[in-house]
Order: C-alpha cells, then sequence, then structure tokens
DNA sequence: GCTAGACCTTCCCACCGTTGTAAGGTCAAG
DNA sequence: CTTGACCTTACAACGGTGGGAAGGTCTAGC
C-alpha cells in the first residue's frame, strides 16, 4: 500500500503521515527498491487510532502514550484513565475560559445599539482599563 | 516610558509590543538619541486595548479592525457590532466542537474501570474504526 | 519504446502568537 | 569604573498542518 492509500483508507494525510514518522509517531515503514513507503493494513489501524485520538483533542505526546498503552498487552487500565482524564480536564479548562469570553462579548454586543451612531459599549468596554481582567485570571 | 515600564502599565510584554509594531498594529514610537523606544500613556491605552481584545479571544486581524474603528470618531456602533458578533459566532464553534470531544472523552472514562485488569473502552474506541467519526463531522 | 499524468521522494517555507536565547549597547547606582 | 538591570536586533522554537519546488517512478495509452 502507497502512502497515498494509506492515508485515503486512514483520514490522516499523506503529509501528516510523513511527518507522525519524523516524530517517531509510527515507525520507519519498509521501502520498495525506488524508496516508496509501504503499509500495512496494520499500519492503516494505527493511523486510524491517532485519527481518532487527535479528533478527541489529544496532543501528539499524549497520544504516544496512548499508542505505547495501546501495544502494551499488560497494561492497566488505571494508566489510561488517568491520560484521558486530564485530556478531559484540559479540554474543560478551555471550555470554560471559551466560554467567560463568549459571554463576556456577548454581553457587550447586547448592550450596543448597532446603528449609525458612534457610542458603542464594545469599544468603550475594551478601551477601560478599569476592569483589568488580565489580572483577574480571565486569560 | 521605557519598552519595559509600558510593558508593566499594560500587561502586555515587551517581547509582545515589539511584535505588534513590526505587524503595524501599534506605529513605530518615538526614540531616544540610543535609540530606546518611548512611550506616552496614550500608547499604554492602545497596547491595554490590545490586551483586553485578545483576552477576549480576537485574533490580531480583527484586532487591526477594531482599532481601526476605535480610533475613528465617526464610525457606526453597527461595524463594531457586526465584528464583535462575528467573534462570539467562533468562540460558539469552537467550544461547540470541544464540549463534542469533552463529552465523548468523559463517556470513555466513566466506562473505563481504572483498575489493574488491562481491558480499557477508551483504548478500544480509539482503535474501532467503526466510529469513524472524522467523516461525520465530530472534527 | 515514448509520452503524459498521477503518483512518490526530500527539502524548505508559512501560518499564529508567544517565548527563549544570544550578542551587543546603555543607563543608573554604588 | 564596575555591576547589574535594562535596552537593542536577530534568529529559532513551539504544534500541527498545508503549500510548493525540484526531481524520481509508475502506469496507461499510443
Amino acid at each position: 500500500m502507497n502512502i497515498g492509500e494509506a492515508a485515503n483508507a486512514s483520514g490522516v494525510s499523506a503529509k501528516m503521515i510523513r511527518y507522525y514518522e519524523s516524530v517517531g509517531l509510527i515507525p520507519y515503514p519498509h521501502r520498495t527498491h525506488s524508496g516508496y513507503r509501504v503499509y500495512r493494513q496494520e499500519d492503516v489501524h494505527v493511523l486510524r487510532f491517532i485519527r481518532r485520538a487527535r479528533d478527541l483533542g489529544f496532543p501528539v505526546e499524549q497520544i504516544r502514550e496512548l499508542l505505547a498503552l495501546w501495544q502494551d498487552r499488560s497494561r492497566a487500565s488505571s494508566e489510561v484513565k488517568g491520560i484521558a482524564r486530564r485530556q478531559v480536564e484540559e479540554l474543560n479548562a478551555r471550555i470554560v475560559q471559551l466560554v467567560a469570553m463568549r459571554d463576556t462579548l456577548r454581553h457587550l454586543v447586547e448592550h450596543c445599539s448597532g446603528d449609525d451612531r458612534p457610542s458603542c459599549p464594545i469599544l468603550d468596554d475594551l478601551a477601560d482599563a478599569a476592569h483589568d481582567s488580565h489580572e483577574q485570571g480571565i486569560i
């Protein structure tokens, strides 16, 4: 199987397959005499695993851990659960942050007349240092 | 005022002040005879504006628009409202995506025993191509 | 056997916003 | 005059992905 076919079969672009190889997430594959990478069905399985984990927001380094655990037949599920729980917490932190941003902004939008007049609470708020949100940890 | 003082007063790092200058978000400041950048209170005000907008998740290019509108005394608030509304929509899209990820993962975590046994639905799910979530648009 | 086009290879660049680091100049206090 | 805290520019790195150039290879059709 060519890299292009593996890409189609896995949903991971050829570009990214080479990248994952370069960072050691997947092993160097066999090559044809002319240097083409050759993949087996099993490799596609691994690529799908990676793809799905990326879809779930796992960073590459955590996928590396998950792959190692996946391929370790004697692993304890508690290790995997720990990584996943960490990831849930990280996702949650980002969600909380984004929701706070969105709500602040939505509030401002709702109080802006949005007509031809220049008066605008959105800009007023951005300009008004009295909020000092950056010292209160909104970021 | 030095760049360091302006950084302290605005909450924007000296590094980022130079960066914003380099991408044309803020103008070239005056310099001392020895080449040090000199800032006025007004510049700090602009930097705070940028900082707060970044805190609200605005990308630099949108901040450029907002700054232009802020400094345009005859602008219509509807323009500002439009930009802010766009940003609310973008934040919302990212939130929806992250929440979907988190909930999927949390569901998996809840169904993982997390003990010494190797059986683990989290890895099973990642390995199981039957979900094919990437073809159903979870990403 | 030749050619066209669809693949493959490696290598480098860009994105975005931020931080780090290195090599050098400058200022103020002791 | 030295020390240390500042400043300057310039370059690299991060993470993950896409784009493209320059060249090799395979396959189908003639």
